[in-house]
DNA sequence: ATTATTAGTTGACGTTGTCAACTATCATGG
DNA sequence: CCATGATAGTTGACAACGTCAACTAATAAT
């Protein structure tokens, strides 16, 4: 675990020039690529506004009322009115009558489904239509990146999202090294740790796979729409003994409880492959990873001082009876 | 290199589901993200419309004819024209005559480059205010992401634009694994090479990262807006033989020129450090990889029919004199 | 009971964008 | 050279989008 970084690594750096041309590059890229100046909405014969609408009420509980939409939607009062007049005249929604007297809860009728499911194929075949070109490893590639930029982005949504929301599964070809990747450049920018640590990750990473035994091991991945948020390995040391290692979270991803998750699905694991104690190394000054070993039963039983990535640390080894 | 896919290979799958779904998550998260629905751009009393002209007009040349600016913007020739007779009137442009009587050249004014300049810096500090509390790393992670996703939503801004081409430069903290882990899912993308590809992959940048003798060794990044699109690595194995390793491009970044550039900086690199001669292993069914091998002066020395990647393949030693 | 607030509607109105008609110029081919 | 057609840009009519404020009806606060 990667956490308790000091004041001054997370100090707000102003954004490099670099960074703000490029966000509005893309920016400027998507507005295109998304097609929002378009006023027909894929030629429904609605606008863009009416179509967006249309998906919020189709997207949330029956029985929305106007207000939430408009809020949801930074829309004027007026001009929703009237929208939603349309669908009602359109037959696409029946309005009931709420608790209150003055509200208007909005549900789709059979025919609003309908009409719905009729645009959401079309955008859906249209977006689809505009990847056909990309294989399975791209498109891979793209949801992790468009997850990247989400969760960077500071999406308030992408945490809660239906498709979304995390989830943890076994590793895949190429995790490991991008485990090791990350937490190169995670070390070193919250705690300067250079080479050292690079090369230790890389070793460990590499002697997993290369040494793999199905059953005995396994490393886990904690992903959202792709994009990896987390990651844990559990390796055999013998004797019975399974040795949690690289543990880490990333900082878009922190404080959803991916790190006792993963630590959990790793001891979870090592109980049912039989294993009689887990054992973990961590350093002193990882106080937000400690308190998850603590918290998952782990005890501490062994310190030793060392420098060996450039500070003075204390290394520590925690361990865990199974049964 | 990693080229000649097999036909099987680079056929269009069709895009999944969940990839589908994301992309769209994506864009509905961007529109809201960049305010496209706001009417009134940053504030500045013109329309997003306006503001989209003004952007086109300042980055062009002077001189822009209205038509290859509509055309460009997909805008309608009478909204266009109201526009730009708005920014005349403002002062903000001047219009000439071009040789073609017909067409009225479009130049910024002082004035007019002082507006568009305002409304720039507006919009700069808008979009940097939205990423301050990213840190360095963070930052650079976003901008790869952004990248990526412009490349594989096949931008094709993303190739000329001012900022970006792509350019080379040594690898830093993290970059080895990452190379590896994107080499490890290329091939297995591609051939199908699996864990055995990964381990030794993993096997190459560790060891390549624990002796590193600077000056003597190097590893190249070939990057586009912070997004790797290809790598290569220099490794000392003694008596003067440098051996290039691990070379890649990125699918989305073939046929740029990046491999070659990688090879000659790689060999220039060797040369001025004295090497006597270069070498290199490779697998005969990389065949684009040979190609660029070949014209870059490499001479095949030595076949071995292997299968240590799952098929039967034949690996060759290539050599290339320094001196 | 008075006052303020909230959900939603309606009318007036300005802005944005579309379509077609229009002017002025250029290109082409007999 | 003239007829024809295309092109650059303008203009007017008009529909759609969106904003603002006034309005109704119900609820909440004191």
């Amino acid at each position: 675990m990667t956490d308790d970084r000091t004041p001054a690594d997370i100090s707000p750096t102003r954004p490099a020039p670099e960074t703000v041309a490029a966000l509005r590059a893309f920016n400027r890229f998507h507005t295109r690529f998304a097609g929002v100046l378009q006023p027909s909405y894929m030629d429904s014969g609605m606008g863009v506004t009416a179509a967006r609408l249309l998906y919020e009420i189709a997207q949330g509980q029956a029985g929305v009322l106007a207000s939430s939409l408009r809020e949801r939607m930074g829309l004027d009062a007026g001009h929703a009115s009237r929208i939603i007049a349309g669908f009602e005249k359109r037959g696409w929604i029946a309005r009931g009558r709420g608790s209150d007297a003055r509200q208007r809860p909005i549900a789709l009728t059979a025919q609003g489904r309908a009409a719905f499911a009729a645009i959401d194929a079309r955008t859906r075949a249209d977006t689809a239509a505009r990847i056909v070109e990309l294989d399975r490893g791209q498109q891979d590639d793209l949801m992790a990146a468009l997850g990247q930029v989400r969760a960077l982005l500071g999406d308030p949504m992408a945490s809660e999202e239906a498709s979304g929301g995390w989830s943890i599964r076994p590793f895949r070809i190429g995790d490991l090294a991008l485990v090791a990747s990350r937490q190169a450049r995670l070390y070193e920018a919250e705690y300067g740790w250079g080479r050292a640590m690079e090369v230790m990750q890389g070793e460990i990473t590499t002697a997993f796979l290369r040494d793999f035994k199905p059953g005995r091991e396994q490393a886990w991945i904690a992903e959202r729409d792709g994009a990896m948020l987390g990651a844990v390995l559990l390796a055999d040391v013998g004797e019975d003994v399974g040795q949690l290692r690289l543990l880490h979270v990333e900082r878009v991803a922190r404080g959803l409880g991916i790190g006792r998750a993963l630590i959990d699905q790793c001891v979870g694991f090592a109980r049912d492959a039989g294993y009689r104690q887990m054992m973990l190394w961590t350093q002193n000054i990882l106080t937000q990873a400690r308190r998850l070993y603590e918290s998952a039963g782990f005890q501490l039983v062994e310190r030793e001082a060392h420098s060996l990535f450039g500070a003075e640390m204390t290394g520590e080894r925690w361990i865990l009876a199974l049964h």
